[in-house]
DNA sequence: TTGTAAGCGTTATCAT
DNA sequence: ATGATAACGCTTACAA
């Protein structure tokens, strides 16, 4: 390991102060930009990058943003962190990313490394099985911000970042009744989960409102896995009034209902019409290609980054701002297509 | 930001030398056990938590490793970060993940922001288009290790860990033969990239053990996408000599490809049976399920991270060990049975 | 506009 | 087995 070039170094040959350097490198306001560009140069000259740890010890600051996701194996999450780490980039801020699997110990655990790190911020995404968000009391204490995104739970001083999971919901479901569908039936994952709860109630509100009655045994209540899918044709076949609509909360469960569903001869759209969520690139590969919510994993990574970094820079306040809402978009396709 | 805990309070506390305390904390020998227990027990009473910025300042190590994938959003490679995550965290080390998204300029960006985050070390899949290693020359110069996996490149004091992609391409090729195919088409990814280049060798290697002779037109160069998934059917159905097999070298583009060619009438794996690779969960969506090639995600990723680890403890010099081969195992399914 | 100097919390060296 | 102390590289009052 051969020595590190140090702003003493940059100030001994420039007969300058290292305190001169470092406020030319950060560039202060009370440094002129003769000097500023005299420092600059020689530092790029002399391969000179700034220890983040002497820094960070001397600011207590880390420039760190933790990141905890359910899972980083989807399309969807893949452009949220690609978002973040453009904006946490930019900024100057690194990312510590780590996933929960799915699991409430894990996430804890994922919590604890973070508060180890020293994080400045948190930006979280929550396990299905979580109960409580007392595993980041560590943080609140300490004032450390956090912002949910996606699957959320109202927490003071807490902002969330979501799309209207209740409108989408109604959306899809709305469809499939314009498509002229009467028994929708409807596959959902853990209810503890906003994303999930919200398209419910979507659901219901818009049989409701289209005078359509509600049967309680037209909904399943799953982990939304490829096996799940499988059990739900099951359960569709076995049904002895076959729904002609279907609304899987997710497109990866949905795509493996209607394999199972072809399998055992029920035509897709004419017999089951179904909607999946997430505009999934499985949703391309079923024939036929599947009717999807779409949102924007990149913009809702953007956001999430740039609110938490303005907070930490004191530009913005967000507790103040407490809910953002992003749009979705419906992409009706011919699983769900009348004919 | 309320006051942390530091060994000072704790010294100052147990009557005690800052000096003891450390070395308490950091299980040195020449401590009594007896200290050892009044201080860890101080410590955890106290809510200490080591500060890593002044141990790093102090020590110049990081405890941290960059990660550097082409894409996060394959199951395959979250289960590789499960992997690296988990003996990661027992090692006591941080993750510091970033995506290329198969671009050779993202790849040089990551790696620059990389070294400026100064990473003890570097666990790497290469882009599809890198066409060199002089971005990570700076690592090199200062003897920063680093681990290619999967998708790798020779280089000097630099350990690969893959699968033998050769003979996986050879077994899925076999596979086909086997079954009767004697016109076997092969759709690759870019062939810049070892994974393909030997995927493709060992295909030809078959055809050649076999008797059968090479038709050029039967080999695709593509980026294995969804549309290469379609374009290749497009291509088939336009061969005036239709293939009776195929070795898509990603399940994903595999499985796309099916659904078009069933589309146009085709039957698989009666009119063309087809192998793909990674054992991807969409392998499971199509009908009928897809015969693939898989690899363990999770001990590639352990494997990777503990390499490196061992490496920067001293354990292990990593430039004897060279190439590290995991096993990899052929699923037959029922897209290229025989019935 | 620039310089001086203290201090952030550790750990390593040398001493006891 | 334990203690005193310097140093790691940077930022920021305070001074000039």
């Amino acid at each position: 390991m051969q020595k590190e070039v140090t702003i003493y170094d940059i100030a001994r040959l420039l007969q300058l102060s290292p305190a001169t350097v470092s406020r030319a490198l950060n560039d202060h306001p009370g440094i002129s930009s003769q000097t500023k560009d005299i420092i600059h140069s020689k530092a790029n000259e002399m391969g000179y990058r700034s220890n983040r740890f002497a820094s960070n010890l001397r600011r207590q600051r880390t420039n760190t943003i933790g990141v905890i996701v359910p899972r980083l194996d989807s399309y969807f999450m893949s452009t949220v962190l690609a978002g973040m780490e453009k904006v946490a980039n930019e900024a100057n801020f690194n990312l510590i990313i780590s996933q929960s699997l799915e699991s409430f110990r894990k996430e804890i655990a994922n919590a604890k490394t973070m508060f180890d790190s020293r994080v400045d911020g948190l930006l979280v995404s929550l396990a299905s099985d979580t109960e409580n968000l007392d595993h980041f009391h560590t943080f609140f204490r300490k004032n450390i911000p956090m912002i949910l995104f996606d699957r959320v739970m109202p927490q003071k001083n807490c902002t969330n970042i979501v799309i209207d999971n209740v409108r989408a919901g109604y959306d899809a479901t709305a469809h499939l009744i314009a498509q002229g569908r009467r028994r929708i039936m409807h596959v959902t994952g853990n209810l503890r989960r906003n994303v999930y709860a919200d398209r419910l109630q979507g659901y219901r509100q818009a049989l409701a409102d289209y005078g359509l009655p509600t049967d309680e045994t037209l909904l399943q209540t799953t982990d939304l896995t490829r096996q799940d899918g499988l059990d739900a044709a099951d359960y569709i076949a076995g049904l002895p009034s076959t729904p002609d609509g279907l609304f899987v909360a997710s497109d990866f469960c949905a795509v493996s209902c209607i394999g199972a569903l072809q399998q055992k001869g029920f035509a897709v759209p004419d017999d089951v019409a179904v909607v999946g969520f997430n505009n999934d690139p499985v949703s391309l590969v079923i024939q036929p290609n599947l009717t999807t919510v779409h949102y924007p994993g990149q913009e809702m990574g953007e956001i999430a980054a740039q609110s938490l970094i303005n907070h930490l820079n004191g530009l913005l306040r967000i507790n103040t701002t407490n809910t953002i809402l992003l749009n979705y978009e419906l992409i009706v396709r011919e699983s769900s297509r009348k004919r």
